[in-house]
RNA sequence: GGGCGUGUAGCUCAGCUGGUUAGAGCAGACCGCUCAUAACGGUCUGGCCGGGGGUUCAAGUCCCUCCACGCCCA
């Protein structure tokens, strides 16, 4: 039976700066929906990968006295390393600036222009570099001496030239019919009423520009058929997901297979250029729209934004080093609710590992293998009747464990769907105290053996759950237990895969160690 | 200025279309256990559900208003 394909991808990043925790967030998440659907049967694609374009970079480069080509390729790889730091199982990383996406975003430039929704116009305004936008009078300030900045204080130049524009004006309609129709279109459900008031707003969207002249903008895509004039960054950016499932070739399998994506997992701040810019395009080109966009929150740390002059960047390298690979991901899932900005502190992140990893589930899991290592010649167990009440037990692990949790899953709320299985991962620990199987060693063998069988498949259940979230770890366990690599999708969490009695283990070693705080609390540097 | 959202135990959060004594985890206290990573189990403490007003037989849940915070737009 062909597998049901899933394509899911996170947003590109653009290289102007290099990794923090709110990437590595954003990366996490998609990466544990990818990793469920695999587990879950799936034919997972899953995409992410760097923006590159832009006079920002190209900017910074000159500082730093490279060719934007090159500076770009030293920030993109930095991103790739994130990846491979944060255990992401990607199976492709895009970069803007390939050859495939010069491909795609031109063909996409011609469609929109034949059917008659690129159109060159002039553009003038206060424009802002450190922003890459245009400001209208009112949304400056101006200094005593007559000079313009933006709300922030950043400086602003009056520009006029020629530019090509994108009639998003024509999209006003069709898009609000759009959401009407596909209410899973945005989510969370406020982002969505935000994009909905946006577009509501008087006199309809305006059109967009979506090029900027070669004197002032060489780093970038030329536009088809006019030397003079360079992509701007969104139609470029955005396009980078099509590319990705093979775009322009729309005959292709892999595009066929993969587009429409079922979910383009972004940051809240950029909702509106993929609710609105995004489908207007895939409209004009007559290309299908992606399921969801899902539109995550912010990570506060300890306590404010994050911010270089703060001075409470964390770096993905940083955080692994400090708590853990999967620590850190089990954290990020654990505590930061659906949709909303969380927060991040070391205690908090201390405590929430602790308890829930190594005084949890490792804890779990090497109390029990620990005992059969001792007590059942370091072998599977073999069990003799069990109990109505363990039967049950084991059958609501079987039937519910992952399965009545999916619903959560669907929309992103990993918290609630970690909280689900930690709710089993504590019924263990009291079924052990009840059971007491260091009692039963002398006093009846057999109860002993099957209670620790039973744990220990439940555990082997546990382990396939949380696999997603805390890959490392989980995979640990299983290797622990002897299960085959064949045997760990959530298909297997059933009574025809259980353990095999008789199997030898090795001695246990502790998964998730307890994180012990020397005299200071250590911090993530970022 | 308009809009959206958040405000529930010390902390992080659940509470769908209103319905019996408001829930969970963590933290804290006590008791128990000793297989285990000073881990585990049990019991308990702890909440004018942001303030005020209203609708209703009944409101954390609906309406109005105010306050704080966050975000979107102008």
């Amino acid at each position: 039976m062909a597998k049901t394909p899933f394509y899911i991808t996170t947003a590109i990043s653009y290289v102007n700066g290099v990794p923090h925790l709110g990437h590595a967030y954003e990366v996490i998440l998609t990466d544990v929906m990818a990793r469920f659907k695999r587990l879950d049967g799936f034919d997972v694609m899953f995409l992410t990968g760097t923006d590159e374009h832009g006079e920002k970079v190209a900017k910074t480069a000159e500082e730093h006295g490279v060719s934007p080509k090159e500076f770009a390729d030293q920030n993109a790889a930095e991103f790739i390393r994130m990846t491979d730091t944060l255990n992401i199982s990607n199976d492709d990383f895009i970069r803007t600036s390939e050859e495939r996406h010069y491909k795609s975003v031109q063909t996409i430039w011609k469609k929109l222009k034949e059917n008659g929704d690129i159109y060159l116009g002039k553009y003038e305004g206060w424009y802002s570099v450190g922003d890459e936008a245009y400001f209208t009078e009112d949304e400056l300030r101006t200094s005593e001496d007559g000079e313009k900045f933006t709300a922030d204080g950043k400086p602003v130049k009056w520009v006029e030239e020629n530019s090509y524009f994108f009639k998003l004006s024509n999209y006003t309609d069709k898009l609000l019919e759009y959401y009407e129709e596909h209410f899973k279109f945005i989510q969370p459900e406020s982002r969505r009423n935000e994009i909905m008031s946006f577009v509501k707003q008087e006199g309809g969207l305006k059109d967009l520009s979506i090029s900027r002249h070669k004197d002032r903008l060489k780093w970038g895509i030329p536009v088809p058929g006019d030397e003079d004039h360079v992509m701007y960054v969104w139609l470029d950016a955005l396009t980078n997901y099509i590319t990705g499932a093979g775009y322009p070739d729309v005959e292709s399998d892999q595009y066929k297979k993969y587009w429409p994506a079922q979910y383009h997992v972004i940051g809240k701040d950029i909702t509106r250029f993929h609710c609105i810019y995004w489908p207007a395009f895939l409209m004009s080109a007559e290309l299908s729209l992606p399921e969801t966009v899902f539109a995550h929150g912010f990570i506060n740390v300890q306590g404010a934004k994050m911010s270089k002059s703060i001075g409470n960047v964390l770096s993905p390298d940083g955080l692994v080093e400090t708590y853990g690979l999967d620590q850190i991901r089990y954290f990020l899932m654990r505590e930061i609710p659906h949709g909303q900005d969380g927060s991040f502190s070391h205690e908090q992140a201390i405590t929430r590992i602790n308890a829930d990893l190594a005084n949890g589930i490792g804890n779990l899991a090497q109390r029990t293998l620990s005992m059969i290592h001792k007590n059942c010649d370091a072998k599977i167990p073999e069990p003799t009747a069990l109990e109505k009440s363990e039967q049950e037990f084991l059958n609501g692990v079987y039937n519910n464990l992952v399965e009545s949790l999916k619903p959560y899953v669907e929309v992103f709320r990993f918290n609630e769907y970690l909280a689900g299985i930690w709710e089993t991962v504590s019924m263990c620990d009291a079924y052990i105290d009840n059971s007491a199987p260091w009692k039963l060693k002398k006093e009846n063998p057999e109860r002993m053996n099957t209670v620790l069988y039973v744990l220990a498949d439940i555990i082997r259940c546990l382990a396939i759950s949380v696999q997603p979230v805390t890959p490392e770890g989980a995979g640990k366990m299983l290797d622990q237990l002897k299960v085959p690599a064949d045997e760990r999708d959530f298909a297997h969490i059933s009574a025809d895969y259980a353990l095999k009695p008789g199997t030898v283990i090795d001695k246990p070693e502790g998964i998730f160690p307890r994180i012990v705080e020397e005299n200071e609390p250590g911090r993530a540097a970022g």
